[in-house]
DNA sequence: TTAAACCCTAAAGTGTACTAGAGGGTCAAA
DNA sequence: TTTGACCCTCTAGTACACTTTAGGGTTTAA
């Protein structure tokens, strides 16, 4: 697969499959005959990987040693990566608290705006916070 | 309260607090006689508020529209504000399916590592995914 | 009274993650 | 065969969110 038809399929564009590139984030991929980047077809999960662990506010470099977790028969390398999870899953779990707070926040202006009469006037999401 | 004081309360640095006044993220705060800005106690929820919500990728932007939510008896603005954060809500779902899911390719990992003999093997959290 | 700890503005510098531009080669259809 | 849509490298530029520096004034404890 191709630079342009891997940007279209997971929607980013080739400078910055080029960038993820050097920065390590995919592997250099074979070259054709004449020089184009030919992609293996798991390239499109990696890279959706990439774009979700984004949007949740991972950088580039968290996203780089995320996927680089591997478990081997090493029993060093194994305590290792069991430490780096555990480190992650606490962090994923303050993000998910985090939004919760402020989904619920959000849900209740939501909610009480026309909701009738002038309940909600002058709510703010810092008020909606304060149960 | 001054500048240093509510630096150290919500754990940021007293430029990022003046880089914040000046992106309209936090008020001016009054200033005493001599200059110096005095806060009032509520701008240590403001600040925290924006501390989770950049945790979990939220941009600056975002946020400033996220704290300027405001309800009033104006049908329009309601209606704006109802569309508004509608389209949050619905951005912060997203968020968390994809939390959840990273979530559990950690977890998977963590669970499965030197939990007996080979079985977690060169392990991924792309393999993890594909459940 | 002086030294450390605090505050001020304005401007320049940094790191991250792209994004655009220059200058070129490749390929398929008209 | 030439035009348009691709691809290449290398370098420079941009946006965002700080961070540091320069050059000062203020406050407080010794």
């Amino acid at each position: 697969m191709k630079i342009g038809q891997l940007a279209k399929t997971v929607d980013l564009d080739i400078q910055t499959l080029r960038y993820y590139e050097s920065q390590g984030l995919i592997n250099e991929p074979q070259r054709l005959e004449n020089g184009y980047r030919d992609y293996p077809q798991n390239s499109v999960e990696r890279l959706r990987f990439i774009k979700k662990a984004k949007l949740v506010g991972f950088t580039l470099k968290e996203i780089k040693d995320l996927l680089a977790i591997q478990v081997t028969k090493d029993e060093h390398t194994c305590q290792e990566v069991k430490n780096f999870t555990q480190i992650k899953l606490d962090e994923i779990n303050q993000k998910i608290n985090e939004l919760s707070e402020i989904k619920a926040a959000l849900q209740k202006i939501h909610t009480s705006c026309c909701g009738g009469e002038e309940t909600a006037a002058h709510c703010s999401i810092l008020q909606a916070l304060e149960n």
